[in-house]
DNA sequence: TTGAAAGCGCTACCAA
DNA sequence: TTGGTAGCGCTTTCAA
């Protein structure tokens, strides 16, 4: 059987809590015992069981990360960047992909509550955001990642979304673009929203008008994006000249809709996606898009519960990082312009 | 505080045994006294800890899923895959991102070890397969993902790999294709080997000869498969007319090398990946690659694994998927055939 | 059918 | 500096 805390004192000839003091650095410890103790540890192959320890001690080292789909670029880079980062301070992640439905959130929830993780990161849409605010009475520590909850008072780390869509609108206009239309997930999504709310107004500033009706809603996949974009190309009326697609899956959704519908990128249609994830630097063509930090993004959130977690009553923070904009080949001047 | 078992007992007015007996639906409890406890249970949101049960020797209900790194498209695919499946039985998954570097899997596996997870899924390249022996006279519940470890008796699940590259032998050559190269991650991944030794075979078999000195061997990332595909173009001599690449990211760096080089794809060079990733699906131009049912794969692992933990004794089983090449546009017949 | 009590491996507090 | 010991929340005999 795996050697415990037991064997380790017997044969040192001390007690458990000696051997618990000297693996965790408290109370006074000769030298001579701390070092004798540490080299049974060794020899007797011990390690400490972190669930007895979460017992009595309360952490688990573990921590939960809620996202709609670890298949999805976006949120596999920042998975990653936070893995590594917890994973430098001994702790593991959780992967829970919810599919944004709020039915998996809950059971995610209540199987990561059971387990007792120290802490929730959250980088899913939700619907009810009363799952979040009881998750917050139950004082489990949470934070948000590239989604804001601002009706909760909880450590955040997003990208100024409305400021990407803001940068969309001013490129897209300066290529000479009026007839726009804007490819979007889910609205339940507040950061669809916050792009969709920057782009008009990047647009209203520099009086470029834009229609409701232009907006095609659809789920966050590939297919449904090319669904969504066959959809503005097949309209009757004057077909948009740009689509504006609230995230890179979808933009490649909208590129295979125009080569399907013959039409040619960017010459008769320009694309803008958002993230940047590697999925913008191989389509054809490249994709202009606005790049979102992913890999900072997730070293702070990380950071932030880590400092929640170790103190308290930390102040919550929200930080907002700036996106810029990738400029690739999907974008071009309207045409029949200079 | 959150609820134990005392206090749903305490309020049902019976012992800590019963509740656990009803809950775990052991021993006899009549029917009322059942409804009862579970009413009590659900009234003060009761959730049985994970914690404290495994403690009392029971499981964690957590899996260890080791890969080389889930930003790559093809391993979060097969993550998610895993997920899913752990998830309907009520399993977690920790994600553990190696880089296939040796020491991050000693330093995850000791990490997963001291939480006691109940098994661990492997899809990372190991140099020192002595970790893994160990780990299984430990007996640690493992099963391979797309890596064989022949050596050990362990559950696997992985595609033909042989074949695959066989299959890609035989398009290249029924194209026209003479003069062929290789671009493969590092050899110490099992499943690049035996591609290739399939590649080997499939030229072998219709006598098209191959040079050893045509295979390039680079890290797993695009950028690498980008210096090695250009260093494959630049030598000097005939340049190869096709390139098989041992997966998809690295044949988007030969894609990208080739666009540096001037080279069209596939007039000039044809290039077949392995994977079939989301990736292939978007590249310029679509890429025909080997594709490996990775949701498949994925759900099977879990199965082999979960049956594992169920029946200590079940037996071992390697479960072998075939591959199938997916035919899209980088790869077409030979320069100045017919 | 139900309950009392002995742990599981470890931490923390109080004595020695 | 050290050790004894009371839990942490739950499972599991063994009795009642």
């Amino acid at each position: 059987m795996k050697a415990t805390i037991y064997d380790v004192a017997k044969e040192a000839g001390v007690s458990i809590a000696t051997v618990s003091n000297a693996i965790n650095g408290k109370g006074k410890i000769s030298k001579k015992r701390r070092e004798e103790i540490f080299k049974i540890m060794e020899r007797l192959q011990y390690q400490p069981s972190v669930i007895a320890s979460a017992l009595t001690g309360k952490k688990t080292f573990t921590l939960g990360l809620l996202i709609p789909d670890i298949s999805n670029p976006f949120f596999a880079e920042i998975a990653r960047a936070i893995e590594d980062e917890a994973h430098q301070s001994g702790y593991s992640v959780i992967i829970c992909s919810t599919d944004n439905k709020d039915e998996r959130v809950e059971r995610y929830i209540a199987l990561l509550e059971s387990k007792s993780v120290d802490g929730i990161i959250i980088g899913t849409g939700i619907d009810n955001m009363d799952i979040l605010s009881q998750l917050q009475s139950r004082s489990v520590p949470l934070a948000m990642i590239a989604r804001e909850a601002s009706s909760l008072a909880v450590d955040t780390v997003v990208a100024d979304d409305f400021v990407g869509g803001v940068l969309a609108a001013e490129h897209l206009v300066s290529l000479g673009h009026k007839r726009l239309a804007v490819l979007s997930e889910n609205l339940k999504v507040s950061s669809s929203r916050e792009r969709i709310r920057g782009f008009r107004q990047g647009l209203a500033d520099v009086g470029v008008s834009f229609d409701d009706n232009s907006i095609v809603i659809c789920e966050y996949k590939v297919e449904e994006g090319k669904r969504g974009a066959l959809e503005l190309l097949q309209r009757g009326g004057e077909r948009p000249t740009a689509i504006f697609c609230c995230n890179d899956l979808l933009a490649i959704g909208a590129i295979q809709a125009a080569k399907e519908a013959g039409v040619r990128v960017p010459e008769d249609l320009s694309i803008v996606g958002f993230d940047d994830t590697i999925l913008a630097t191989v389509t054809d063509p490249p994709l202009t898009t606005v790049a979102q930090p992913m890999e900072h993004m997730g070293k702070l959130v990380f950071k932030l519960i880590l400092g929640h977690l170790q103190n308290k009553d930390s102040i919550r923070q929200r930080i907002v990082l700036r996106p810029e904009l990738t400029i690739r080949q999907s974008t071009s001047h309207v045409a029949g312009e200079a």
